[in-house]
DNA sequence: AAACTAACCGACCGGTCGGTCTTATTTATG
DNA sequence: CATAAATAAGACCGACCGGTCGGTTAGTTT
């Protein structure tokens, strides 16, 4: 690998946007200034704006990043899986998994970001929620399918089911200071499992008590 | 009513309060800038200063406001339900009623906040951290309750339903941008409801469908 | 080897942050 | 009626914010 001046950029910009998707998971996308992030990524403010024109286009492409790393984490993975209701299980499952691995020091990009832009009009409130209504359709497409497969009873409303995952997946980590990040999972575990057994005429398709 | 000197700084403080609570809720408890908060108030920032020594100690005060409203529109009601699966769903409901009257403007004050403070130790990330516990203590006694009088399973792990009941109300609030309020709040609704039908022996106690 | 360009730094800018100090005004109290 | 106490405003401070600028170093291109 030739370490020439134009890779090495690359390299940095990876290293960069790394290191701040993991910062706004604790800190929040806007809370953490630009000095804290260069100081933790050993380069210079100034050399920040060398890739980066302004922090609004900066956080443009942390967002990006973020949705890169889940979807290589989490979507990815369950893709693997066929159409249905282990498709929908791997999905949460995989989420869960992420939380758990502790990859990211604050628990959740999506979650500590979204509460900082949900009021304040812009193009990163529109990628933040673009992002993550991207991820309910894809649960909910999911759940439809494991229903258009017989895997789900035919009366099994989708959207409704496509919103217990997403919150519960959800309030495994936003409990992670009260019980600890584990209990939170095996709770999240727990519930949605119980759901998909009960909703579907092919139990045998989820893994067991 | 006397417009006496400390009456009026009573009902400045409260004013004040009242404003923040409903700032956090949008900006979060530590971006709200006492500048803002200030002019939102009508009062000049060294104003704030005479009631309040520091920024933390009146984090600290608003925590305090937040929690009041949250005892006074939804646990207090609820405790003028009878014990049991009644009071639990009361607790469940009077909470989405609290969000969809949108009496806070950026949808949940302890939402908006823990998500600042998780990863920040200190006194106003402990008391959040409190403040929440002893929600998530009550609804898991209520559900406790419900069991010793035979209105749920006696099978049922409580600590596990009160995760779910309250992952769900959260993600209510976290959804609202996706869907709407309204439409969050049905499907929290729907959710809770059916878990609590499946759960229960005496479902007549529970509203019909 | 010359010309060009990408990467990066240190110094600095205007502005906002939380917080202090001084002062004016009105109410409560001996 | 004097005087202490409480509310509030306004000028101001050092620290930090996002962002700019000039300059240096070192690959890349011709």
């Amino acid at each position: 690998m030739a370490d020439g001046r134009v890779a090495r950029g690359a390299r940095t910009r990876l290293a960069v946007l790394d290191t701040a998707v993991a910062l706004s998971s604790v800190y929040g996308l806007d809370a953490m200034s630009l000095a804290r992030l260069a100081d933790e990524t050993g380069i210079s403010k100034s050399g920040l704006f060398t890739h980066w024109p302004d922090k609004e286009i900066l956080q443009l492409a942390i967002v990006e990043h973020a949705v890169r790393q889940w979807t290589d984490e989490i979507v990815t993975p369950a893709l693997a899986m066929p159409r249905g209701v282990r498709r929908l299980w791997a999905l949460h499952e995989g989420r869960l998994a992420y939380y758990t691995s502790r990859a990211l020091p604050g628990g959740c990009f999506f979650v500590a970001s979204r509460a900082e832009f949900d009021d304040r009009p812009g193009p990163v409130r529109d990628a933040l929620t673009t992002a993550i209504d991207t991820w309910w359709d894809f649960l909910q497409r999911s759940a439809e399918q494991a229903v258009e497969l017989g895997e789900l009873r035919p009366d099994t409303d989708a959207a409704q089911l496509a919103f217990e995952i997403d919150a519960l997946g959800e309030g495994a980590v936003t409990s992670a200071r009260l019980h600890s990040l584990e209990q939170g999972a095996v709770f999240a575990r727990r519930a949605v499992l119980d759901r998909l057994r009960a909703l579907s005429p092919t139990p045998h398709l989820l893994p067991g008590e």
